[in-house]
This record gives structure tokens, sequence and C-alpha cells, in this order.
RNA sequence: GGUCCGAUAGCUCAGUCGGUAGAGCAAAUGGCUUUUAACCAUUGGGUCCCAGGUUCGAGUCCUGGUCGGAUCACCA
């Protein structure tokens, strides 16, 4: 197949090369050779540190100067002097003037980032991966630090470096701040650094990404583009600030739990038995024991051992594995909050539920309201609504699974402001304390948003033998062919006969919630690293036929 | 898994009836050097996803495959 084949063969394994990685073209090219001066101009061009400045207070990442008031304060003054003259004319010298008088008594300035935009003339923009500040350099004004230790590189090849300097690149600067001809601020580099290479070439300015592909594969890309892009001709949240409003949801959820007594606990993920919730597990094997294990799909029946041991509150965020279909609003690996509270019922933890998002979503997004497609979402309060009533009159006619299903298929996708649907059957909530008024009603909720469930919840059955015979009912639903009905845990059952207290629990889909606040429609949108099927070569897929 | 759609330069995309592979951005070279996505000029850059077929001739038509997207089914 190539002239080189038999040499190939006799390597260990076909390991690719770094030019089968990093593929060179035109532009590859000019980068390896820019990179290789700057080898010879600094001497390393991958230095371990760069120390900012903290004009701001805090560390002057690019964000924390931009917000800096005497930055801010002049940036704004500026904007409010231009939006009031003629396109193309010029702030007055005084004003310009006086702001630059003001920056320069902040002192020295050092930041560093991306090179956001390629190198035209003598300014450039870098971009902390967030917010983006212009940088001045003139030839003869700045000096190259060295990264071995030896005297800066003076003007002339400063300025060589500065030309060779590739959109991507990261560099630092020492500088100070001024106000340009044209209004905007920037820093006036005395000495620049070199901090690391893009040896890639950057996405389209104005684009970016489009290719949901390669935007999930290579999603440090997707970030990269979103943080180069020109014009917000904003349809929505940059990729990074969809991640921005899930950090910011979930350390909500965090801080509301702990601020409410709950602590953070992790239970397995590889556990002998999949059990807890309706679904297929992934399997896998470990060696050294010769045993198979499974990764959990709910770390519920854990959570409720800790229970027993006498933990009042505690809750879990991490990952669930799920060996089923991938959809839009389906991955393998899913992030779950549960969470437990002894001494509160199913109604208790609705009340709970409820306010608890409600403050992630005003944390998140700044408001109550949040606009999804089509659908403005109003989550100021939330329905409740008993399952019956939900499927209307035809409700008397069905028996428990029929129910559920006329549920799901007809009602379910018609909930879009967020509603408990209350009053689920037993047969189907194994887990699920029954109600004392109806013994065929589950204590039980699921809050539906959208059309999506979003969690699901209940009083925690805490009857060792009413379990034990929940499972065996389980068991015999398993022999008949139902492949998700819930496994038997013998030692679970064990715990409870230890005492458990009365609780509630509920299990929220994290990634659902955040897709409802970012306006994201698909899962994958909200996962920074969504499943993909593995990216093969060419000569892999040519002799892997062997399905 | 079913159905529909897509893959062309580093990126974003055109490509007519089957007849020499195109643009913008990006890159290189030179000019400019207080500019605001796009300054001026010149130049280079292609496995048209892969394999096969039809044809004098395939980016284009046909078959199979790979990967992806949308949607349906199951699941949270």
């Amino acid at each position: 197949m190539h002239a080189n084949f038999d040499l190939i063969e006799l390597l260990p394994m076909t390991l690719p090369t770094f030019d089968e990685i990093v593929i060179p073209n035109d532009q590859t090219e000019a980068r390896r050779e820019h990179l290789a001066r700057f080898v010879e101009l600094v001497g390393n061009a991958y230095p371990s540190k760069f120390e900012r400045s903290a004009l701001s207070g805090n560390e002057d990442t690019i964000s924390n100067l931009k917000a800096f008031a005497p930055v801010a304060d002049a940036a704004k003054e500026m904007a409010d002097v231009r939006a009031t003259l003629e396109p193309g004319a010029r702030p007055p010298a005084e004003i310009k003037d006086r702001l630059n008088e003001t920056l320069k008594t902040l002192g020295t300035v050092r930041i560093a980032g991306r090179i956001a935009t390629p190198i035209r003339g003598n300014f450039v923009h870098l971009t902390d991966g967030r917010e983006k500040l212009q940088i001045y350099a003139k030839k003869g004004q700045f000096t190259l630090a060295r990264n071995d230790g030896e005297a800066d590189r003076e003007a002339e090849s400063a300025w060589e470096a500065w030309q060779i300097l590739d959109h991507g690149d990261l560099v630092g600067v020492e500088g100070y701040l001024f106000v340009t001809n044209t209004g905007e601020v920037s820093v006036h580099v005395e000495r620049l650094y070199f901090l690391s290479k893009a040896l890639s070439p950057m996405p389209d300015k104005m684009h970016g990404i489009e290719d949901a592909e390669i935007k999930q594969r290579q999603r440090y890309l997707d970030l990269i583009a979103s943080s180069l892009k020109v014009a917000d001709a904003d349809d929505g949240l940059s990729t990074r600030e969809t991640f921005e409003v899930r950090a910011k949801a979930i350390s909500s959820l965090r801080r509301f739990l702990e601020d409410h007594g709950y602590i953070e606990v992790e239970t397995p993920m590889l556990t002998a038995k999949a059990t807890g919730a309706a679904a297929k597990p992934f399997k896998t094997h470990h060696n050294a024991l010769d045993i198979d294990l499974y990764a959990r799909i709910a770390p519920e029946l854990y959570l409720k051992r800790l229970l027993v041991g006498g933990f009042e509150k505690v809750y879990e965020l991490n990952r669930n594995f799920r060996n089923e279909g991938i959809s839009y609003k389906h991955n393998p690996e899913f992030t779950m909050l549960e969470f437990y509270c002894a001494y509160m019922d199913v109604n208790g933890m609705m009340d709970f539920c409820e306010e608890m998002i409600r403050q992630s979503v005003l944390n998140a997004t700044g408001g109550l309201t949040v606009k999804y497609e089509r659908n403005v979402i109003d989550f100021g309060k939330f329905r409740r609504i008993r399952m019956r009533d939900a499927v209307g009159n035809k409700a008397a006619e069905h028996n428990d699974a029929e129910l559920l299903e006329v549920f799901e298929n007809e009602v379910e996708h018609t909930l879009v402001e967020p509603t408990f649907i209350i009053d689920y059957p037993k047969s189907i909530s194994p887990l699920s304390k029954a109600s004392p008024t109806n013994p065929q009603i589950a204590e039980r909720f699921e809050l539906f948003i959208n059309g999506m469930e979003v969690a699901n919840g209940f009083s925690e059955l805490n009857d060792p033998r009413e379990q034990y015979e929940r499972f065996r009912d389980q068991a015999e639903a398993r022999e008949r062919g139902d492949d998700e009905a819930m496994v038997l845990d013998e030692d679970y059952v064990r715990a409870l006969s230890y005492g458990m207290p009365p609780a509630a629990g509920i299990g929220i889909g994290i990634d659902r919630l955040v897709m409802l606040l970012t306006n994201k429609h698909s899962i994958r949108d909200v996962i920074l690293f969504p499943h993909m099927r593995p990216e093969r070569r060419q000569e892999e897929s040519e002799e892997g036929e062997t399905e």
C-alpha cells in the first residue's frame, strides 16, 4: 500500500506518527517555522509560568482587568463619547489624555492570553477564553523576554518576534494601560513573553466551528472558536457561556443543599449488582478478583444505607451509566443529583425540590423565567397534578401499565410548565412507600418540564419485609422477560432490617435541567465530551471490516 | 435498531444538464503602521468521506460502506 509499508510492519505496534496526528499543510508549515525561530529567540518556547499582575485586586486575568473599575469606567466613558460621534471620527484629545493620565497611575500591568486576531500592524487582541483585551506593540518600544534566564532581546529581535506571532499563540505582555485614538482601552507593550505555540490553525473568526461532530469531538476547538468570534450576532449562548451556566447551576444546587445541612458523599460506581433503578447496565471485569462488575445505574441504595447508618441528610452529585439508547435527551453517562432527607415525606421533598430548583435557575440565569424553543417556562410556581387526573377521563379504563403508557404517550410532552405528577401506581415504584390511604398508589412524584422528566422522588420504603417482597415481584417480572426489572440487593434488605428512619429522596437529571437553562435542544450540547463513536483512521477502517 | 438529510481548501460555504475544482476568511511575500470582522497588491493551497459500478469522461448518476445530524422506538 505504501512504499514504507514494510518499515511500519517492523514497529511493535502501528503507532501513528506525529504528522499523522497533527497533519502538515501550508498553514501548519509556517507555524512550525515560526516555532523554530522562537526557540532561537527566547530559548524555550514552552516556559513553565507567567506571573500576572494584580492591579484589579485579584489576579489580572483579562476578564478581571476589564471589570476593574478604573478600566471599566474609562471604557464606558469612551464608549459614551464614541456613541455621539460620526462614524470614523475620533474622540476629543482632552478626554483621551485625561483618561490616559488616570490609567497610567495604575502602574505596570502583566496579562496573558491567546492571540485572538491575526497580527495586523501594531494591534492585536488577547483573550482569556472569555473576554478580549487589545495590546499595542510599537517597534523600538518593547523588548522580548527570554525564557531561559538570559537578558531580553532588544528592539530589532522583539519586532521580528512580534511579526511572526501566529493567530492562536499564547503570549504574555508587560506594559501600561492607555486609550487609543479610536477610544479602546489597550495595553502598550513594553515587554513581550512567548508562552506557548498554536501549531494548528484557528477556526474561522466569523463562523467558528459549525460541524457538530468537530464541536463535540474537539470541544477545545469549539471553545477556542467561541472565544475568538468577532461579531456576536448572538442567537443563543456560546459554548463557553453554556458551560458557565451549567457550573453556576450545579454550584447553586450544592450550596443550597449544604446550607440546609446536607453532606456530600461518594458511593461506588463499580458494583457487583446494578440496581436502584430500572435500566440496563454496562458490564466490566475485575482481573485480580476475576469477577464481573457493573457501572452503577443509580446510587440510591447506597445512599439509603447511609440513612440507616445515621447520616440524616446526604447527597451525591455524580455520573450514572445506562447501557441504552442515545438521543437528544439520553447520553450513556449522565449526571444525577440524588439526595435523601430523614424524617421528611414526599410532600416535604416536593416543596424543597421546588425551592432548590428555583434558586438554581435564579443563580444560573439571573431570572425565574427561561426561554426555551418557542416556550417561556416560568419557574415561579410548580403545578401538582395526580397522574389519573393528568390522563383524564379515560383513566379509569386502564390498569397501571396502560395508565403509564397513556401518560407517556399523550400527556408527558404537553407538560411545559414545571409540573409535579403525583400518585404513581405502586407496581411501577418498587423502592417507594405506599400511600397510607390507598395501597395501590405510591407516595411518589416526577417533575416534568418542557415535556421532559427532570426529577423523580418519593417517600422511601423502609419496611425491610415489604422491600423484600417488592424485589421478589421484580424478580418475577424479570423471569417473564423484563430485563430492566430491578435486581434484588440482599445487603440492602439486611440494612433496612436495622431500621431506617422515615425519609424522602429524589434524583434530579442535571443535564436536562441545564438544557432548559441554556436553551439547548440536545443533551450533547450541555455535556463537554458527549459519547461518540471512536474516531478511526483511514487505514484502520479499511482493514477492520470484521463485524 | 427504523426513516430522512449531510460530508468539496486550515475554517465557512458555492459548484447549473455528467465536460479543466471555485469564493470569502485564514496562510505566504511585499507595502502600510493608533487599527476596530473584512487596508492594498501578488502567490501558494484539493484523497471533492471511502470502495466499487455506469460512461469517451463522475464532485455531480447508481450500489455498498464509514462518520455525523434530525426524527421515531426504548430509557432518565
